[in-house]
DNA sequence: CATTAAGTGGAGGGAATTCCTCCAGTACTT
DNA sequence: AAGTACTGGAGGAATTCCCTCCACTTAATG
């Protein structure tokens, strides 16, 4: 493959998961290739379906967050606070919001590559959580699951929000939800079942 | 005006305050005519432009809410907490996250008396905020709009989820929001602009 | 109960998006 | 410099959505 057609489709994927944040997951791929200064046909013959486009995608965040959960437990030994601020910080940026679609759409017909990634992704996050409950920073009766949905639901982009708004709004509401994980928050309802299981 | 044709009219307002909330706010009007179980021209007799729905959805549905903000208010005096608690919920069960397209997609151009059911709504809700703030039951250094906006961030749909995951899901989100709102929570970063005026 | 005016449904033409192919032309690589 | 990998974007096909029109139905009224 030569070397600036794999930039090229490198600055697809990114594209593609700006626009999909931005504008939903059934955004014209059009507007994604605009985004990416490309013709549309390249995006075509990298990506023949819009499912090929949404699993790279998937494929390149999953790994960048599971890339964070290790970092992240890694720092845990000397600071764990800091730690999972960071990190929590670090997942608002990637817009996690955007990625989720890509992933509950087609649970079942998930290439196998994708569905291993997401695997150990789960696994990382999951255990960097666990860590913490350990740790009394994280109330014991969350799953991870919720932790990771209610992050996504914040940082899902509001369309018709002013740009600056959803700026400053979206790091407050964040700060909000993390302290109402702390273990000394008010009791939950019942857990959610296990086959909503997303990342 | 005939009353069944009344009926009619209520039902489609409802029928897209529904579809708003679970397809976006530029839902096709044929799905809010079939989920209303009615014609499509019914609808446009009722409601000529798309505008003119949104506008009757955002007049009923700010009713509502001024008036369980005006009832919760009213109940803080014997139990604020639970006043409170029982608000959150009305206002979850009632979707606001659907409204508040229809309320910022044209704040320039919306028609007086939507504007002023906006202002009195707004005015009901801050108050109770205050003084629940005053009772010691939510930390000083949040604005009421950003309550407003986290709960409508976390109703909103999450359209390719499962259903029952949503509905398991959604109260325990809301619930450690809430827990994150009480006066001992981390320092927030600061505020939103004013522009920002939402609700 | 008959009359009438108000109200209804949904087919279908038109406009607007979006998809996706095709090929003449560009630019890495060796 | 040659050759091959790669590119862009025009444009036809397909889909979606909008919105009007009119033959028919039903509530109100005397």
């Amino acid at each position: 493959m030569r070397a600036d057609a794999l930039e090229r489709r490198n600055t697809l994927i990114k594209a593609a998961r700006a626009v999909f944040a931005d504008r939903g997951h059934d955004a014209p791929l059009d507007a994604i290739a605009a985004h990416a200064r490309v013709g549309i046909a390249t995006l075509y013959r990298n990506f023949p379906s819009r499912d090929d486009l949404a699993h790279a995608v998937a494929r390149t965040t999953l790994a960048e967050v599971r890339a964070l959960a290790v970092r992240a437990l890694d720092e845990c030994v000397d600071q764990p606070e800091a730690a999972w601020r960071r990190f929590v910080d670090a997942v608002v940026e990637l817009r996690m919001g955007a990625l989720v679609p890509a992933l509950v759409n087609s649970l079942d017909e998930l290439p196998p590559d994708v569905r291993d990634m997401r695997e150990q992704t789960k696994a990382a996050v999951t255990e960097l959580i666990h860590r913490l409950q350990d740790f009394g920073l994280i109330r014991e009766d969350v799953v991870p699951l919720e932790i990771i949905m209610g992050i996504a639901m914040l940082t899902r982009p509001h369309v018709l929000m002013f740009e600056d708004t959803t700026a400053n709004l979206v790091p407050r509401l964040i700060t909000v939800f993390l302290a109402g994980l702390r273990p000394d928050g008010s009791p939950l309802p019942p857990p959610i079942p296990p086959n909503a299981a997303v990342l």
